[in-house]
DNA sequence: ACATTGACTTGTT
DNA sequence: CAACAAGCCAATG
Protein backbone atom coordinates (compact mmCIF):
# COMPACT_ATOMS: atom_id res chain seq x y z
CA UNK A 1 0.00 0.00 0.00
CA UNK A 2 2.13 2.77 0.51
CA UNK A 3 3.21 2.12 -2.56
CA UNK A 4 5.01 4.28 -4.44
CA UNK A 5 2.09 5.07 -6.34
CA UNK A 6 0.13 7.41 -4.53
CA UNK A 7 -0.93 9.86 -6.59
CA UNK A 8 1.89 12.17 -6.92
CA UNK A 9 1.27 15.67 -5.61
CA UNK A 10 0.74 16.79 -9.39
CA UNK A 11 2.45 20.38 -9.88
CA UNK A 12 -0.67 21.89 -11.09
CA UNK A 13 -0.04 25.48 -12.26
CA UNK A 14 -1.50 27.58 -9.25
CA UNK A 15 -0.51 29.00 -6.94
CA UNK A 16 -0.75 32.38 -8.09
CA UNK A 17 2.36 34.47 -6.55
CA UNK A 18 2.34 36.34 -4.09
CA UNK A 19 2.66 39.37 -5.89
CA UNK A 20 -0.25 38.99 -8.42
CA UNK A 21 -2.60 37.95 -5.00
CA UNK A 22 -1.71 41.14 -3.48
CA UNK A 23 -2.66 42.85 -6.77
CA UNK A 24 -6.22 41.22 -7.02
CA UNK A 25 -6.55 42.44 -3.55
CA UNK A 26 -6.21 45.76 -3.81
CA UNK A 27 -8.12 45.75 -7.24
CA UNK A 28 -10.59 44.21 -4.64
CA UNK A 29 -10.32 47.33 -2.62
CA UNK A 30 -11.52 50.19 -5.07
CA UNK A 31 -15.54 50.68 -4.29
CA UNK A 32 -17.49 50.51 -6.78
CA UNK A 33 -18.63 53.51 -8.76
CA UNK A 34 -15.08 54.51 -8.26
CA UNK A 35 -12.05 53.76 -10.32
CA UNK A 36 -7.86 53.79 -9.58
CA UNK A 37 -5.41 53.97 -12.15
CA UNK A 38 -2.63 51.14 -12.06
CA UNK A 39 -0.20 53.02 -10.42
CA UNK A 40 -2.67 53.40 -7.39
CA UNK A 41 -2.94 49.79 -7.79
CA UNK A 42 0.81 49.03 -7.43
CA UNK A 43 0.88 51.18 -5.07
CA UNK A 44 -1.70 50.03 -2.90
CA UNK A 45 -0.53 46.58 -3.26
CA UNK A 46 3.36 47.52 -2.07
CA UNK A 47 4.83 47.53 -5.62
CA UNK A 48 4.79 51.20 -5.78
CA UNK A 49 6.64 51.04 -9.13
CA UNK A 50 5.32 48.48 -10.72
CA UNK A 51 1.95 49.62 -12.83
CA UNK A 52 3.13 47.08 -15.92
CA UNK A 53 2.80 44.55 -13.49
CA UNK A 54 -1.06 45.20 -12.42
CA UNK A 55 -1.80 45.28 -16.13
CA UNK A 56 0.30 42.11 -16.49
CA UNK A 57 -1.88 40.42 -13.79
CA UNK A 58 -4.28 41.84 -14.60
CA UNK A 59 -4.47 40.02 -18.25
CA UNK A 60 -3.95 37.34 -16.71
CA UNK A 61 -6.17 37.11 -14.17
CA UNK A 62 -8.34 33.64 -14.09
CA UNK A 63 -11.80 33.94 -14.97
CA UNK A 64 -14.16 32.54 -11.39
CA UNK A 65 -12.55 35.08 -9.66
CA UNK A 66 -14.36 37.69 -8.40
CA UNK A 67 -12.56 40.89 -9.32
CA UNK A 68 -13.68 44.10 -10.30
CA UNK A 69 -11.11 44.99 -13.14
CA UNK A 70 -13.06 47.31 -14.76
CA UNK A 71 -12.55 49.51 -12.25
CA UNK A 72 -8.53 49.74 -13.17
CA UNK A 73 -7.88 52.53 -16.17
CA UNK A 74 -4.55 54.22 -17.20
CA UNK A 75 -2.86 57.50 -15.21
CA UNK A 76 -4.84 59.77 -18.30
CA UNK A 77 -8.32 58.04 -17.25
CA UNK A 78 -8.68 56.15 -20.45
CA UNK A 79 -9.15 52.32 -20.71
CA UNK A 80 -6.25 50.48 -21.66
CA UNK A 81 -7.95 47.54 -22.68
CA UNK A 82 -8.39 46.41 -26.29
CA UNK A 83 -5.54 48.72 -27.83
CA UNK A 84 -5.50 47.18 -31.69
CA UNK A 85 -9.02 45.81 -31.56
CA UNK A 86 -11.92 48.29 -32.30
CA UNK A 87 -14.39 48.49 -29.63
CA UNK A 88 -12.35 46.04 -27.19
CA UNK A 89 -12.74 48.86 -24.27
CA UNK A 90 -16.09 49.31 -24.51
CA UNK A 91 -17.21 46.22 -22.30
CA UNK A 92 -15.00 47.80 -20.03
CA UNK A 93 -16.83 51.88 -20.20
CA UNK A 94 -20.18 49.88 -20.13
CA UNK A 95 -19.48 48.42 -16.65
CA UNK A 96 -18.05 51.73 -15.28
CA UNK A 97 -21.32 53.57 -16.68
CA UNK A 98 -23.33 51.10 -15.30
CA UNK A 99 -21.71 52.10 -11.72
CA UNK A 100 -22.32 55.61 -12.46
CA UNK A 101 -19.16 56.19 -13.73
CA UNK A 102 -18.94 59.31 -16.87
CA UNK A 103 -16.85 59.40 -19.66
CA UNK A 104 -16.25 63.05 -20.87
CA UNK A 105 -16.39 63.98 -24.77
CA UNK A 106 -12.93 62.34 -25.42
CA UNK A 107 -13.45 59.02 -23.70
CA UNK A 108 -11.81 59.77 -20.96
CA UNK A 109 -12.69 59.76 -16.86
CA UNK A 110 -12.30 62.94 -15.34
CA UNK A 111 -9.85 61.58 -12.84
CA UNK A 112 -10.31 64.48 -10.41
CA UNK A 113 -14.38 63.44 -10.01
CA UNK A 114 -14.02 59.48 -9.92
CA UNK A 115 -10.48 58.17 -8.81
CA UNK A 116 -10.94 56.66 -5.47
CA UNK A 117 -8.73 57.81 -2.75
CA UNK A 118 -8.40 55.31 0.04
CA UNK A 119 -7.58 58.00 2.49
CA UNK A 120 -11.08 59.00 2.30
CA UNK A 121 -14.34 57.80 2.72
CA UNK A 122 -16.17 56.98 -0.14
CA UNK A 123 -18.90 58.96 -1.01
CA UNK A 124 -22.36 57.67 -2.58
CA UNK A 125 -22.18 59.76 -5.78
CA UNK A 126 -18.67 61.18 -7.43
CA UNK A 127 -20.65 64.14 -8.85
CA UNK A 128 -22.24 66.22 -6.23
CA UNK A 129 -25.75 65.79 -6.77
CA UNK A 130 -27.48 68.45 -9.02
CA UNK A 131 -30.68 69.88 -6.37
C1' DA B 1 20.22 31.62 -17.09
C1' DC B 2 19.28 35.09 -20.98
C1' DA B 3 16.24 37.69 -23.91
C1' DT B 4 11.75 39.32 -24.89
C1' DT B 5 7.29 41.06 -23.75
C1' DG B 6 3.68 43.48 -21.27
C1' DA B 7 -4.33 45.87 -19.59
C1' DC B 8 1.87 51.24 -17.37
C1' DT B 9 3.99 55.87 -15.89
C1' DT B 10 6.74 59.92 -16.42
C1' DG B 11 9.62 62.84 -18.63
C1' DT B 12 11.72 64.77 -22.87
C1' DT B 13 11.62 66.09 -27.94
C1' DC C 1 -1.01 65.44 -29.27
C1' DA C 2 2.57 61.88 -31.16
C1' DA C 3 6.98 59.43 -30.75
C1' DC C 4 10.78 57.82 -27.84
C1' DA C 5 13.32 56.45 -23.83
C1' DA C 6 14.05 54.89 -19.18
C1' DG C 7 12.44 52.58 -15.12
C1' DC C 8 11.06 48.33 -12.83
C1' DC C 9 9.43 43.43 -12.02
C1' DA C 10 7.41 38.97 -13.19
C1' DA C 11 5.97 35.57 -16.71
C1' DT C 12 7.46 33.00 -20.91
C1' DG C 13 10.08 30.67 -24.32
Amino acid sequence: MTGPARKAPRARKPVLSKTYQRIYAAVRRIPRGRVATYGDVARLAGMPRQPRLVGYALHATPEGIRLPWHRVVNAQGRISLGRGVAGGELPQRFRLEREGVEFGPNGRIPLDSYRWDPSKPVRRSAKPRRQ
